[in-house]
DNA sequence: AACTAGTTTAAACACCTGTTTAAAATAGCG
DNA sequence: CGCTATTTTAAACAGGTGTTTAAACTAGTT
């Protein structure tokens, strides 16, 4: 395997697992058994790897994305919220045939890009990747139309929140809940139950919320 | 005002903003105009100042929230799950009476201490103040009696990441639906906005979901 | 005024950070 | 082989980290 590609492996683990910050490049070097060196070689910078790590999943999960989506668009019945998010578990959960416990480790990932490094992730998806919530914005409009384009954007990053949040600490909820419940569950048993979560969520009926200035 | 207290305010809003890992103590003293070795003199290292700025918010929030979901749970009438959520409202905007932008100040450090040093900080808010979570689940159990205790267990920790997620971007999140929307909003007024969300999320109906031996 | 306990201060400590350097090793190709 | 270009290596760099030290200062009390 080559250098480059033993950095990724090694880093995308470790950054999901105790951040962007928290990651030292002698740690991601150590365990991938390379040079300390050749992350800058190779990458440049720690920014630069960073971006790296994210690009790699998402151009694995992106087209997917797109394609799963512009499907439900087209469809001839009005979807569901319901079909709308469970259009994400197919290309979410093929990133674990990409790499093992890839799901759990992009979602985490990206929970650490939203709060580690103040926004660069934001950033870095919506330039990069715009058609991912272009399409997913308008999936949503079809299957509930009388939703503002103001409530939808509040209601998907509440959702982006739930999804990334959770999986952010799924393996330590994992833990918990099959020690307390006896209920053997993984990734995608776990994406089962958010699904009903996040589309009731988002199909909240309509409340009015009056204008700071009146209240 | 005291050395500590200087120290505090200083340390809450720059660990809400860079996180745990991403503030310094140079930064803190600096911006509180005090000597370096005063944190370590006051609070002995790094991470009992950590405790010292969450147990200030806490203790300031969990008797008024325990009261408020005790008089949810001694009500004569069910409560609606729109009730139960609505009951953190108040609690979490007298952070602002507490101190400039405590609400927001405290959601976002909620935030950072999930995803920041590997899940320590649910360890502090379980073994400090179990209490809140027990009421809650409590309450929920009244408003919402079919759920099981597993259902309730996920639902509440989706809530969670929303919330918390939600909060530790909020800043940036207003700023964009102000520049899209041209709709003044503030802290409250996402609150106002989240509520429904998961109270329906919450809410959503009961799916069957066969576990993994049988898939 | 003198002593004491509490607090503040500047300096140093040892260690870790990302990055750069220049030499050594390796591979590809005529 | 001999030459070149790419890659790897160990070492050093400059700067930042949390923490400790011992001296200086500040009340408060007798």
């Amino acid at each position: 395997m080559s250098t480059k590609n033993k950095i990724l492996d090694a880093a995308d683990v470790l950054f999901a697992n105790k951040g962007f910050n928290g990651t030292s490049l002698r740690e991601i070097t150590s365990q991938a058994n390379v040079n300390l060196a050749a992350v800058n070689y190779h990458f440049g910078s720690k920014k630069e790897l960073i971006k790296a790590v994210m690009s790699r999943y998402m151009d694995e999960l992106s087209p997917r994305l797109e394609s799963a989506l512009s499907l439900i668009c087209q469809a001839e019945l009005k979807p569901t919220l319901h079909e709308v998010f469970s259009a994400f578990i197919g290309p979410l959960l093929h990133l674990n045939d990409f790499k093992e416990n890839g799901t759990s480790t992009f979602l985490q990932l990206l929970g650490r890009g939203y709060t580690d490094s103040q926004g660069f992730l934001r950033w870095f998806l919506t330039t990069q990747y715009p058609d991912v919530f272009t399409n997913f914005t308008k999936a949503v409009n079809i299957a509930y139309p009388e939703l503002t384009a103001e409530e939808i954007f509040w209601r998907l990053h509440f959702t982006m929140g739930t999804i990334v949040f959770t999986m952010s600490s799924s393996e330590a909820l994992i833990d918990i809940a099959q020690n307390d419940f006896d209920n053997e569950l993984d990734i995608a048993g776990v994406i089962e139950r958010v699904i009903p979560y996040v589309a009731a969520g988002v199909g909240a009926p309509i409340t009015n919320i009056e204008p700071l200035s009146l209240r």
